[in-house]
RNA sequence: GGGUGCUUAGCUCAGCGGUAGAGCGUCGCCCUUACAAGGCGAGGGUCGGGGGUUCGAAACCCUCAGCACCCACCA
């Protein structure tokens, strides 16, 4: 192995090699877990969103894998109808060619023609991620199967009655000339103004004053509302208006929806171009005047002298017209919600036009109840309170758009404007004619319009697995998948898919589509803020991975710009955060890092520092590898090297393989105790693997990404290199054959299973170092990949020490860390240069002190650079010395020149005041007698514990001041 | 106007009834033969403010403040 670990050449080696092995595909016959990757849009490119999830998703589909289950991760692509076709309308401007001209065949082809040549560019990057999805059943929205999914839901809606036609008020977009959902249309606040006009009553005896914001619509205005109970125009309820500009009369009703403290109480009342309006016009059965085209110019329904005016021209007409009429009465700034598509940034109108609705009431009150009996849960839980609120009151879901690309709505419609609903154009075809008397054959026509992109999204968990076709179904496991394991997404969706997912799969499965809905915070920069290109503030995955230099960083970030004037801003920005460009972490760091910010109910701040981290990280490990490699090269796994087992003795290669992976028998394994020829240190690396093994299953199991990787980190780092292979070092080049050769064994065999703990996480490094170290323990890895290996098992479920033998190990280790540490300090604090050898006295301690003094003699010497220590005899006067105190045990470093003893003598004052206070707090405590009365006695009972360390740690603390002075 | 989340070390965040933690950054000392992408050590916090519950509160309850996001029709 290299001298560092380079990330670059071994991610580039190894994904081919996974996906050609195949092992990606479902496999062995565990129980299924399923995962349906949100599709992205097929003309995206990955961004850290897609990043961050697909991270966690390829970590829970590795981590079942290796237990034996049999998972699917369905990937595939969304043809995204609005965002798709802009992208190609922009080619094609380029091109000098526009959709109109190119008419409707030749654009959807040419839409096909652009998705084969860059659709697939997600799936490419997807890969750099190392993510194992199984390719083999990518799937895209708009594929023949789908597509009759799509078909036959619409089919079967229509026929159940819960999809209909009709002609209401929508969100319309006069740009893209289309209808858009509720969802789609942001509403900012933006300064604008309202103006106060003067309507004259029809036979001259007053007037009324309204106020609005847009005065263009009172063209199609068809009545003026006062509140009921508002005693200024009580009696002037049902009389009639003149409508200025206009040469109709309208009438004054009264409608509780008019706030008598707003403005003059006063509201005009436009059904055809406001939300409101149209339900007040509903609810008095007053009549819909459209006065727009679909492209927002005024339409004949007004006055000549208007028609054909953009509405923001006619605008400036109807005022001046009013002005000149002496009918303005005022005219203020005003803030407003205004309300934009959130993909073309049009202001959007409310618009009459005829489009389909599916009916959500019922499958709304479905919706709502498979969450609230939780067979879906979500995770964090709160977010049910998002999906509640929506679903408690749900609109008739507008499923048309006015569009070429997408699935075509399958209604035909006769000369006579009946609507025949079919599977294809044969089966309305026989309908219209099973509907004529005169036997001539029907001429239809289909419907012009597609469905939104979300209605097939809404069918991905059973039309990916082959519904409604039962051969496709059969072949893709339908009945095995469904309902999938978890759904990861963002909650800006659980709208749009997750809840329409709910309720699709439910009423034509029968089933939940999936059982955990784990929504992950949003990626932001590491200031917070959402990161878009117009803020210029966009990382890219692949720039991380592979880094990019500054002026590349710049360039990306400053190209293509909506607001070009922005650019200098950005680039200054780019520079300031990073002078040297982006330097390559690696897919691993990535993951890694993604997955240590996956906390709940939290947005991430994405800091590159992290990721330099991990990145540390997985050089960290690539060194520990090279560590062991180098001290068991002559290893040989066979049972001839290791210490033979004797009757009823354990073998000591048998015993630690089985605690760290106890598929076979691990039960008669643990019979290994204390007596077991293996050391303390190695006794100690196993059972803190286990622990760790016990708390990574557990964070799995509650989603919590970030204690996962901060519990594999923290055995990696700081039990596996700062202390197991410090310790091995001394058991290594001593003189002890037998210690040697079972600390080899259990260096290849912890790291072995980390690697495998880990590879879910960080795949690719973990399998370059398993591949050269497997070998050394007799694993065949000729053509087999860590990631089908099993993944490690706690040897004790439940508490640790339940059925393991009785082992002190983590104490006695503990003891161990506490002296060298103590020694280290004082080295630090005195300046005593870490390559010094120093000599060791020791003084105070009780038995088990110089027990393990003895049996920890030669990891003293070797990892504190000491001399061998050596015990104060009985008297001996002790000489001026620097002391380590570990509860009795005070461990001398004699002065001898090296030490100031000032300093030593504030250090230890300093140390004594501190337990002086802590123990302080313990007597403050105890005393209290409504302490001891009503805390539990385990806690009574641990803190007279804290009280008689410390007590006793003050003691020889005490002993050694003394000595010193 | 409703709703949700957040506020803990300089920064990013864990902890969510029983001794205030991690990573990064900072400051010392070290190129000690796995790793300077490293080692060893140090400093740094009245856990947003105020009440309450409790033997005990960073954690539970109330309240205030600030930040963020979601939803909503005030013309």
């Amino acid at each position: 192995m290299d001298k560092s670990f380079e990330p670059k050449d071994i991610e580039a080696r190894w994904y081919p090699l996974w996906e050609a092995s195949g092992y990606f595909a479902p496999s062995g016959d565990g129980e299924p877990y399923t995962i349906m990757l949100p599709p992205p849009n097929v003309t995206g490119t990955l961004h850290m969103g897609h990043a961050f999830q697909h991270t966690l998703m390829d970590t829970l589909i590795r981590y079942q894998r290796m237990q034996g289950r049999r998972t699917l991760w369905q990937v595939g692509t969304d043809h995204a109808g609005i965002a798709t076709e802009m992208v190609v309308s922009r080619l094609l401007d380029r091109e000098g060619l526009s959709r109109g001209e190119l008419g409707r065949d030749k654009f959807i082809e040419r839409v096909w023609q652009w998705k084969e040549e860059s659709g697939n560019t997600i799936s490419r990057q997807m890969r750099r991620m190392g993510t194992s999805g199984d390719w083999s059943r990518e799937r895209f929205t708009m594929d023949e199967g789908l597509s009759k999914a799509v078909i036959e839901t619409f089919v079967r809606l229509y026929e159940q009655g819960l999809i209909y036609r009709g002609q209401k008020l929508v969100n319309w977009d006069p740009v893209l000339l289309t209808a858009i959902s509720d969802l789609e249309v942001v509403s900012e606040e933006e300064q604008g103004k309202m103006w106060s006009i003067r309507y004259s009553l029809a036979d001259g005896s007053g007037e009324l004053v309204v106020a609005t914001t847009r005065p263009e619509t009172m063209l199609g205005d068809v009545a003026v509302a006062v509140h009921p109970e508002d005693q200024r125009y009580l009696q002037l309820i049902g009389k009639m208006l003149t409508l200025p500009l206009c040469d109709r009369e309208i009438p004054i009703i009264a409608d509780t929806y008019v706030d008598k403290d707003f403005g003059t109480g006063c509201v005009k009342i436009t059904p055809a171009h406001d939300f409101n309006d149209y339900a007040i016009g509903q609810r008095h059965t007053l009549p819909m005047i459209n006065i727009f085209t679909p492209d927002a110019k005024i339409n004949d329904n007004a006055p000549d002298k208007y028609r054909g005016l953009d509405r923001y021209v006619a605008r400036k007409a109807v005022l001046a017209d009013l002005i000149a009429l002496d009918l303005l009465v005022e005219e203020k700034p005003h803030k407003l919600q205004v309300p934009r598509g959130d993909r073309s940034g049009q202001v959007i109108e409310p618009y009459l036009t005829w489009q389909w609705f599916v009916k959500m009431e019922r499958l709304a009150a479905r919706g709502l109840e498979l969450v609230e009996n939780g067979s879906v849960k979500f995770v964090p839980e709160n977010w049910i309170n998002t999906y509640r609120h929506w679903l408690g009151n749900p609109q008739d879901w507008c499923i048309s758009r006015q569009l070429w690309w997408g699935h075509r709505i399958p209604a035909w419609f006769d000369q006579t404007g009946k609507v025949y609903v079919a599977r294809s154009e044969e089966e309305a075809t026989a309908q219209a004619a099973a509907h004529r008397h005169d036997g001539a054959k029907p001429e239809l026509r289909r419907d012009a319009d597609v469905l939104e992109t979300w209605f097939s999204s809404a069918l991905w968990s059973h039309s990916t697995l082959g519904w409604p076709d039962a051969d496709a179904m059969q072949q893709y496991g339908y009945d095995r998948f469904l309902p999938t394991s978890v759904l990861v997404t963002g909650f800006d969706i659980i709208f749009f898919w997750v809840a329409r997912m709910i309720m699709m799969t439910d009423h034509f499965a029968g089933q939940v589509p999936f059982r955990d809905v784990y929504i992950t915070g949003l990626v932001r920069d590491k200031d917070g803020n959402k990161m878009s290109k117009s803020k210029g503030n966009v990382l890219d995955p692949l720039d991380l991975i592979d880094g990019i230099s500054i002026e590349d960083l710049v360039a990306k970030r400053t190209v293509g710009l909506m607001q070009p004037q922005m650019a200098e801003k950005i680039e200054k920005a780019t520079r300031r955060e990073f002078p040297d460009g982006i330097t390559a972490v690696g897919a691993d760091a990535l993951r890694f890092t993604f997955a240590s910010l996956a906390t709940h109910g939290r947005d991430i701040k994405f800091d590159l520092n992290r990721c330099e981290g991990y990145k540390n990280f997985c050089n960290k490990l690539w060194n520990a590898a090279r560590f062991v490699l180098m001290n068991t090269e002559s290893f040989d796994p066979g049972a001839a090297n290791l210490p033979t087992a004797q009757v009823g003795a354990v073998n000591v290669g048998a015993a630690s393989a089985a605690m760290l992976n106890p598929a076979p028998a691990p039960i008669a394994a643990y019979a290994a105790p204390t007596t077991a020829p293996i050391t303390e240190a190695e006794r100690w690396i196993i059972k803190r693997f286990d622990a760790t093994v016990q708390e990574v299953h557990a964070q799995f199991a509650a989603y919590r990404f970030d204690l996962v990787a901060q519990a594999m980190y923290e055995f990696v780092w700081n039990d596996f290199c700062d202390w197991f292979l410090e310790l091995a070092k001394p058991a290594l080049n001593g003189d002890d054959h037998a210690a040697a050769n079972s600390t080899r064994h259990t260096l290849l065999s912890v790291l072995e299973a980390t690697l495998r703990l880990l590879h879910p996480l960080i795949p690719f490094v973990t399998e370059e170092i398993w591949q050269n170290i497997a070998p050394r323990l007799g694993i065949d890895t000729n053509g087999k990949f860590i990631a089908t290996q099993p993944y490690p098992r706690s040897a004790h479920p439940g508490e640790i020490n339940a059925t393991a033998p009785a082992d002190n190990s983590v104490v006695e280790i503990e003891w161990l860390k506490s002296v060298l540490s103590g020694i280290r300090r004082i080295r630090s604090e005195m300046n005593i240069s870490p390559g010094k050898i120093i000599p060791l006295l020791l003084a105070g301690g009780n038995e088990g002190d110089r027990h393990r003094v003895e049996k920890f003699t030669a990891q003293i010497s070797f990892l504190a650079r000491s001399e061998t220590p050596r015990w104060i005899v009985s008297g001996e006067t002790e000489p001026a010395a620097a002391a380590a105190i570990v509860e009795q045990l005070r461990v001398l470093i004699p002065l001898a020149g090296l030490i100031d003893m000032d300093a030593e003598r504030k250090r230890l004052e300093k140390e004594r005041s501190r337990v002086a206070a802590e123990i302080e707090k313990c007597n403050t405590k105890l005393s209290r007698e409504s302490f001891a009365a009503s805390a539990p006695a385990a806690v009574v009972e641990q803190e007279r514990k804290r009280l008689a360390d410390f007590t006793e740690l003050l003691q020889s603390l005490g002993v050694q001041l003394a000595k010193l002075a």
